[in-house]
DNA sequence: TATGAATGAGATTTCATTCAT
DNA sequence: CATGAATGAAATCTCATTCAT
């Protein structure tokens, strides 16, 4: 009966709609961080939700686009952050870049296991959402340009970057408690590779 | 229903068994890095080692033995190369530690995916293998005392250094290529890390 | 894995599910009647009842779970059953008791195999279902007291009447037929140990 | 190689032999009890009596056959038991015969639960063994004659007789404890049958 | 002959997805 | 539209039995 093709979540028109959805995302978020892309099961994310299943599978055709959707609003999210930290007025020092990036890390950090779940899956990496990962390397070297140093290494060195920082984001993972003493830590790491990228060859 | 305690993986006794589980660990190995933990299936595992399902079962009772199994193999090999670092004969500069650790996320690439899969799945910070993430903290930490710097932040330090391999670990999985660049680059932040942690407070 | 405790049967909400309940419930009655708890398959009932096998599991979560279902159903039917003898209005004699009893029996031969096999299976007397051996034993004894007799005996005896009715229930396994001649004497066995019951220091 | 039919438990010639079997009978006895027919393995049999599995297929080259087995062996006991008697040499009494019955059941009550799971299972009646139940109800039928009544209705009388040792067999299966009351119970209902029968039309 | 590794049919169970009401 | 019953392919795991050593 539809004429659209699937694999795309369906935008709800009305209000009680977009309640729906946001549920159901909601929903999605916590089970896939508590336990993982595969081990959630559509049933549980619709029972979360209060969602009749087929209501569920009216908005999400597929647990991928499911995915895929979670991970495009929390995309985006990241992505405003950093253009926020890039393009901050003042000349941005290697210690605010620094302490920038831990404090997107930290905010986000509620949201954190489900991106590092679908990231795990796979579902990350695949055609529609790769665009994320491009995305995200495209702004740490453009962060990096903004703090100087030999454009040269930029592409390399925003892949460590991206990797320092999903490092850090993954850190509390191995538990709750008073992590003060390891958030600065990870923003030394984060300062001392700024710094040393900022410091190399400045000119070209 | 057995009454055999189903949690441990059964040591086969005759050679032809050894070289089953040789074989099973082998293709498991390349599945779970192809796929993931929860993609791959017993079956395929069976079926690409050249095994009967039930002889897969023989020794590995659980897909969960199997992976554990597979864990404390790699955890293993990993653990002693730590130890061959940090016990070296000459006394250890930073730059040769940050070396030393690179080599080693090297050297252990291949087998990079299965752990990362594993470490993902959960599996890994399970009981009996949270072992091993308690033994590589405190290697870390082994390495950081060698280097000297204030004991006091070793704890956070090491936890952190142990992110930072394994961010360097995954490097790769971005896709193959020439990746001395990425390499030069993960060796740097490294070397920044230890220093800094060196320099800290020396003598307490 | 799934959040919803697997212990109990889902009581679907549609006319549909209800029927289809009815039928799994008849299939497996008859199924695990003719083979045994163990030996009847979860494929079979499915197939039987003209349910698919996702269905099935629907409504009873475990092969368990459907059993405990058929017990609890035909348990309630036969403690309702001894109720009715147990408070029939006139005075019951020793006569009319025997004859009740075996009547009961005979009312519920025709699910007599399903209750056989699932008290051999040991299903019968697991908790939650442990519960109707309590209750059966308990009308027994309700009947031995309506009877008179010692009241300091009815434990025992309330215990070996339920095994004489279980032996009367179980009789006819032998082969169909004519049986009325089993039935006499069944019935005859029933009154001789209510008469005896009865007759013992009838005051205590 | 072997010119043997199969289905035949192999009779071993040699002391080493006849133990092992004594053995695997064991095992496979207080396993078959605690579990049943079913549920128990083979390779828990194996474990238990320590055989290889591949020995305990040499003397029992079916689970069925094994099972058979044990059924003969207790079979003959308590058909040796109640020809003994029968046979009494001075005139048998119904008191006696009723103590006598609850004491053969009361010595092989050990092993009660075996054959009780295996009756069950459907193994006891089966080809080959169905003779034992033939073989009892046949002797119900002897005692019954040399108690007197009428012997037209003895064949009916046999199978309730042998259906009333069965429940008094399976009696203790209720939980352990002090259960002399029970049995004082079970003499009297088993007294209470033969004298109904002994008095019965004494004279055809 | 004794051993235990190997086999594979088949059992139970799960879950993404469809479709009738 | 909303609902939840229905579907069935596929996954995990069991176990009687065989067979190479």
């Amino acid at each position: 009966m539809s004429s659209l093709p699937p694999g795309v979540a369906l935008a709800p028109k009305r209000q009680r709609g977009r309640d729906r959805v946001a549920a159901i995302l909601e929903a999605a978020t916590a089970l896939f961080a508590e336990k993982s892309y595969e081990a959630a099961t559509m049933t549980e994310v619709a029972l979360r939700s209060g969602t009749a299943i087929g209501s569920l599978y009216r908005f999400f055709p597929t647990k991928e686009v499911l995915a895929v959707a979670l991970l495009e609003r929390y995309g985006e999210r990241l992505l405003h952050a950093l253009d926020r930290l890039i393009d901050r007025d003042p000349p941005l020092s290697v210690a605010d870049a620094a302490a920038g990036l831990l404090e997107i890390v930290r905010c986000l950090r509620t949201e954190r296991s489900v991106v590092l779940s679908l990231i795990d899956s796979g579902i990350a990496w695949q055609a529609g959402t790769g665009t994320l990962r491009t995305a995200l390397i495209g702004r740490m070297g453009g962060l990096l340009s903004r703090l100087g140093g030999s454009p040269g290494a930029h592409d390399e060195r925003a892949v460590i970057l991206l990797h320092l920082v999903k490092a850090i984001f993954a850190l509390p993972q191995d538990g709750p408690g008073p992590q003060s003493a390891g958030d600065v830590e990870a923003e030394a790491v984060l300062r001392l590779y700024l710094e040393h990228s900022a410091r190399s060859a400045p000119h070209g």
